[in-house]
DNA sequence: GTCAGTATTGGCTGAACCAC
DNA sequence: GTGGTTCAGCCAATACTGAC
C-alpha cells in the first residue's frame, strides 16, 4: 500500500495506543473520545490486515507486526515532530508531556527533587514518572518508548542503548555513632559483622559481594530489604552495616549515623544514563537529557568538593 | 452474581471534498 | 452554489474481563 493513500494519524492513534496500553489511556492522551480511538484502530487494523492489540486482562498488548512497526513509526513521528517544531526545538515552557524515568532506590531521592523543583515554574505542563525496572527489562522498556530513560550501574545492553556516565565514587559504609566498629574499620571487622543488603530482587549477591567473592571473600547479610530508606532506619537502631555508594550516601538524611571508607579493595560504582538511540533525535528527550546529566554532573562536583 | 472498568459496535452529525 | 459521498468523531448501548 503506498504511503499517500494512508493516513499517517493513525500511526499518532498507534503509538499512544502502544505507549498507554489502553485504548482509554491513549484516548485521554490524544484528547478524543475512547470510541473514537477505538475506530481509528479499527481502521487501522482493516488497512494492516491485523489485529495489531489483543486483549490480555486490563492491557491491550502488541502483537508481533504491532512490535515490529513501532521502532520505525517512532522514528517517523519524530522526524515529522522536528519538521514541525521551530528550529528543530523543544519549548518547555509550552510542552504537554511525560516523562518516564527508570531510577532505582537512592537515585529517586537524589535526583527527582532537584528536578522537579527545577520544572515546576520553567516547565509547568511537563510531569514526570518514576518506577523500578529490572534490569532484564531495561533494554526491551527503553525501546518500546514506555521509559525515556534510565539510570543504573554499568551494564551490557544492546547496541541501540546509548548511554553515558554520570556518577562515580567509591563504596563507603554506614553504621550508627554508637557502633563498635565507630572507632575503626578494618576488612576483618567489616566481614565478621552482620550486614543490610538493598535490592529490589528476591535472591541473590549485591554488587559489592560479587567483588568480594572475587578476592574470596563472603560478608554475612541479616537483612535484605527493598529501599535505602528502610536500610538506613535499621542501621540507626541496630549493629548492622549498610554498604553503599557515597553518591548515593551523601543525599541521605544520615542523622545518628556515621560513614567511612570502604575498607576493603573494591572499585566504586560508575553510575551510567541509558536511552534508546531512537530517541537521540527528539528534541524533547534531548532537552529532559541534557537537564538530567547537568543535574548529575553539577552533584557529582559537589560529591567531590565535600570529599575533599 | 454483581460491579467497575474497558473495548467494541451502531447510529448520528458535521466537515471536507468533488462533480455538476 | 448545490447536492452527493466519504470519513472522523461523538454519544449511547452492548460485550467482555477481572475483582470481590
Amino acid at each position: 500500500m503506498h504511503v499517500s493513500r494512508f493516513d499517517l494519524n493513525l500511526f499518532v492513534v498507534f503509538d499512544a495506543i502502544y505507549t498507554e496500553g489502553s485504548l482509554t489511556r491513549a484516548a485521554r492522551v490524544l484528547n478524543l473520545t475512547q470510541p473514537a480511538v477505538s475506530h481509528a484502530l479499527g481502521r487501522l487494523r482493516d488497512r494492516l490486515d491485523d489485529p495489531l492489540f489483543v486483549r490480555q486482562g486490563a492491557r491491550m498488548v502488541p502483537t508481533v507486526r504491532a512490535r515490529a512497526m513501532i521502532s520505525p513509526v517512532r522514528h517517523a513521528l519524530g522526524g515529522f515532530q522536528r519538521c514541525l517544531s521551530e528550529e528543530g526545538g523543544f519549548d518547555a515552557s509550552e510542552a504537554e508531556r511525560t516523562f518516564v524515568l527508570g531510577l532505582r532506590d537512592g537515585l529517586e531521592g537524589r535526583l527527582l527533587p532537584a528536578l522537579m523543583s527545577q520544572f515546576m515554574d520553567e516547565a509547568p505542563g511537563i510531569r514526570l514518572q518514576s518506577l523500578t525496572v529490572s534490569r532484564r527489562q531495561m533494554a526491551t522498556e527503553l525501546a518500546s518508548g514506555r521509559l525515556d530513560l534510565a539510570c543504573d550501574v554499568m551494564l551490557a545492553l544492546p547496541e541501540a542503548i546509548e548511554h553515558q556516565a554520570v556518577l562515580s565514587g567509591p563504596l563507603v559504609v554506614m553504621m550508627r555513632e554508637s557502633h563498635p566498629l565507630a572507632a575503626g574499620l578494618d576488612l576483618p571487622a567489616y566481614l565478621a559483622a552482620q550486614h543490610v543488603l538493598v535490592s529490589s530482587r528476591r535472591e541473590g549477591p549485591g554488587l559489592e559481594d560479587f567483588g568480594l567473592a572475587r578476592q574470596g571473600y563472603r560478608r554475612h547479610i541479616r537483612l535484605r530489604c527493598q529501599h535505602y530508606q528502610a536500610a538506613i532506619s535499621t542501621v540507626q537502631q541496630t549493629d548492622l552495616l549498610l554498604t553503599m555508594p557515597a553518591t548515593l550516601a551523601g543525599q541521605l538524611d544520615r542523622q545518628g549515623l556515621i560513614l567511612k571508607a570502604f575498607p576493603g579493595d573494591l572499585p566504586g560504582l560508575e553510575m551510567h544514563l541509558y536511552w534508546h538511540r531512537d530517541q537521540s533525535a527528539d528534541p524533547g528527550h534531548s532537552w529532559l537529557r541534557q537537564r538530567v546529566l547537568a543535574l548529575l554532573k553539577e552533584q557529582q562536583k559537589q560529591l567531590i568538593v565535600n570529599n575533599e
